[in-house]
DNA sequence: CAGGGTCGATGCTCACGACGCATCGACCCT
DNA sequence: AGGGTCGATGCGTCGTGAGCATCGACCCTG
């Protein structure tokens, strides 16, 4: 049976010399069937699980009879009979039984994505892509994430280490929505805070002499073997120090340059020499290998900043940073 | 923002002394929100596809101002600005962006609702239970089923082994939709047909003098050792054999009795006696257990019936058994 | 800087179709 | 035979989605 047999004593459907019956709204699919509504759906759903129109119709808060006439639509569009009825007892075809259970998933589901995309838009839930440097992810980032999950238990966070250089280029292209960088970070494209601010500390190998002394100076470390952040994958770091060094009149003895931080324990452990790290490392545990303060000027030179776009105008990363600022740090975003 | 906003210079949706707007079809989702029609999905992923209304509206054969208008309603009803617009340009808010993956996924599971539906009810797809005693899962059966892959593909089949008895009651409980059954079946409630009328033959012992002959008799088991259906679990082929012998005034000597073929097969391979089967049994392969036709009146007494409900309207059930008495029998159904 | 062009929003009118009400017709119960 | 139940249908009404015309914002160009 055609889809569009027309009901004995009324007018065909779509079919006629009015051309705009054929290009209405729920009229076409792809030329080939017509689409039934979710309002059709919600009908034949309560009229399946009541097996009776007036009382599906009292449940829907309609009347009878343009349920009926909703139902038939309905089968006319599938080009099939979904309920058998007679005036004493409705039933479900086997094909009726198939298409509530369609039926159901589908409202299902469009219930979910509305009630999903509010909350996307409320800022409630959604996802924010982080990017991070190495060193900020020891501390900082734990902290943050058990926050994020605490405060806002919907934000999906993708977590993405790399370096500050590539961070302002995922930035830029949208691959992440916030990063975790070192300064300097000057670009107009972006708003930025301070989020963290630490003080340098040493790591030494057990035995060395100056685990005896609680807190260090530069000075301990002048003519001392050293292992040094690499110029090229640390230059913060590697800039920081030479820059206090300078500052202060210490030469070390520079015995190995590297790029990461554990791989600079690691050496430490394995008793090349010193390291000087950001407090965070703290939270790496090596044997043999034990920190103790280092006063520098100023006293807390290490400076984590987070940065995002101005125009990245997702609600959930915004209600993210409010967070972050609020909790994180007290310092004002100073987005330009 | 709330979802029902008035947009300036519109009188309010839904609000007003008019009762019947507040109980219409697509206006009430359990008193919390309107819902969205599919149309309107239509509308608003067509646009999100192009980001331009008039191209949008070209493709879904209309002009441009209504489309702005289902869009601007979808957002109302969702709360949710979906869509950036400027007279220059269209981009997806994220919100958009998420609710556009939903919107397309709703869209596909309706579509795909729509065609297995219309599928079911032309007989092309659907599940069938079969209920299957073992002996006829030997051979019939995996043939039953090779025929069943060939000719509807999408009939999706649910094989149950289960005796007469308990198919009766599954027919009758819904629980299968066609019984592969033993003789007789006598309910108004069922259809049944012919389907399979096999001879038997003896299993016997590697070392059995009749293993000699070519083919044997029943009298050839007077006297000798023979391993026997249980009344209980087999009452079908007690019965005939028993029918059988007494008509022929044969008395075997009865070494054991039991329920199912494959274990009298067993005990045929340990040496405990022969054993009649039917010729689907000969599937089954045992080491040192060899076959020989038995002649018998009538010479093919195993049979098999196909039975299902009269009032199964299941269109793939008809278009199975159709299939079934055109290949598998050119028995008619005796439906009564 | 004025003028033309593009594009989404909006005012307007029209008619389709969904609504409720009234009623029919089939069927069951007593 | 008569009353009651229930789904289908005729009918009149009105809301709403349709197209057309136009507005207003913005960009491009000479």
């Amino acid at each position: 049976m055609n889809a569009f047999t027309p009901l004995p004593g009324k007018k065909a459907l779509a079919i006629g010399p009015n051309e705009r019956l054929a290009s209405r709204l729920q009229g076409v699919v792809n030329g080939r069937f017509p689409m039934f509504e979710l309002s059709q759906l919600r009908c034949f759903v309560a009229t399946a699980e009541e097996l009776h129109f007036g009382r599906a119709a009292q449940r829907l808060n309609m009347t009878q009879p343009p349920l009926s006439r909703q139902v038939q639509l309905l089968e006319r569009i599938l080009g099939v009979t979904l309920l058998d009825r007679t005036s004493r007892s409705v039933r479900l075809t086997p094909a009726g039984r198939a298409f509530l259970l369609e039926a159901r998933r589908i409202l299902r589901l469009a219930e979910s994505a509305a009630l999903a995309t509010r909350r996307i838009a409320s800022g409630e839930a959604g996802q924010i892509a982080i990017g991070f440097t190495a060193a900020s992810g020891y501390n900082f980032l734990p902290q943050l994430v058990i926050l994020s999950k605490a405060r806002l238990p919907n934000a999906d966070l993708t977590l993405r280490e790399m370096v500050t250089r590539e961070q302002v280029e995922a930035l830029l292209t949208g691959r992440i929505d916030i990063g975790l960088v070192r300064p300097p970070m000057e670009r107009v494209e972006f708003a930025t805070a301070r989020v963290l601010s630490e003080p340098l500390v040493a790591a030494l190998p057990t035995g060395d002499a100056r685990l005896a002394k609680a807190s260090l100076t530069l000075a301990d470390f002048d003519g001392a073997p050293l292992i040094m952040y690499s110029p090229e994958g640390a230059g913060y770091f590697y800039n920081m120090l030479t820059t206090l060094f300078d500052a202060n009149g210490v030469a070390p003895n520079y015995v190995q340059h590297v790029t990461q931080i554990h791989s600079m324990l690691a050496l430490v452990h394995a008793g090349l020499g010193a390291a000087i790290v950001p407090e965070a490392a703290m939270s790496l545990h090596f044997d043999d290998v034990q920190f103790r303060p280092v006063a520098t000027t100023p006293d807390r030179p290490v400076e984590l900043y987070m940065a995002w776009r101005k125009d990245n105008e997702s609600p959930i990363l915004q209600a993210f940073i409010d967070l972050c600022l609020a909790e994180a740090s007290p310092t004002e975003p100073d987005a330009r």
